[in-house]
DNA sequence: GGTAGGATTACG
DNA sequence: GTAATCCTACCT
């Protein structure tokens, strides 16, 4: 299989990749050909038919990547100073996409990031604000294409976090979405069992 | 044209 | 508990 995936893979419901994107790994090319890595290890899905989604009612200018082809980087401000990365799942006419709410950080990228000195480490990419900071993800990529080369891609699972997975060593769990006023039953959230870098419990 | 509130975080 | 801070949606 391809290392890097491919926007044919994100051609599938947001409820289904989005626990399938945990372990994967997301990497952020800066332009000067710096790269920040991290493992994916929690996400949440949104989409059609869902109140939560922020395409549920019309198409506008803020949401209106999540309307188009998968496979593209749906990013947005939160609370006038958090953003917040998403991958756009699903075929075009399907809006839908999967947050990613926290990493487990590279090593090198860890000693790249410049944080205050009290911050743990493990705690610099635990919520969907934080990672974004920690991977310098803003606006300017907004419609981005997720690819080898651009400013964001995403890579598989490696053979051993999968076979860790298999082998019941790394647990997903599933339970509902945090911070949300409506549809707050649905249980489109997941991450790994007992991570510490997973952004809150 | 005005305004309430949000898929958050840090600090008291 | 609540301030920080700004864009959008949803009024009038």
């Amino acid at each position: 299989m391809e290392l890097v995936i491919l926007p044919e893979w994100f051609d599938r419901s947001a409820v289904t990749i989005a626990p399938e994107l945990i372990g994967c790994t997301l990497v952020r090319q800066l332009p000067d050909g710096q790269q920040l890595r991290g493992i994916i290890v929690e996400t949440e899905a949104y989409q059609e038919g869902d109140p939560a989604c922020h395409a549920y009612r019309k198409q506008t200018k803020r949401n209106q990547v999540m309307f188009g082809d998968p496979g593209y980087v749906y990013v947005y401000l939160i609370y006038g100073m958090y953003h917040c990365v998403n991958v756009v799942t699903d075929k075009a006419g399907a809006p839908s996409a999967v947050l990613i709410r926290a990493l487990e950080l590279d090593r090198d990228t860890l000693v790249s990031i410049p944080r205050k000195p009290s911050e743990k480490p493990v705690k610099v990419a635990a919520g969907p604000g934080k990672l974004c900071r920690a991977m310098q993800i803003d606006l300017d990529l907004y419609g981005t294409k997720l690819d080898l080369g651009q400013a964001l891609w995403l890579e598989h699972r490696s053979t051993d976090w999968q076979h860790k997975l298999d082998g019941g060593s790394i647990k997903l769990t599933q339970t509902t979405r945090i911070g949300l006023t409506q549809g707050v039953d649905l249980p489109w959230r997941w991450y790994v069992t007992d991570c510490h870098a997973v952004s809150k419990w």
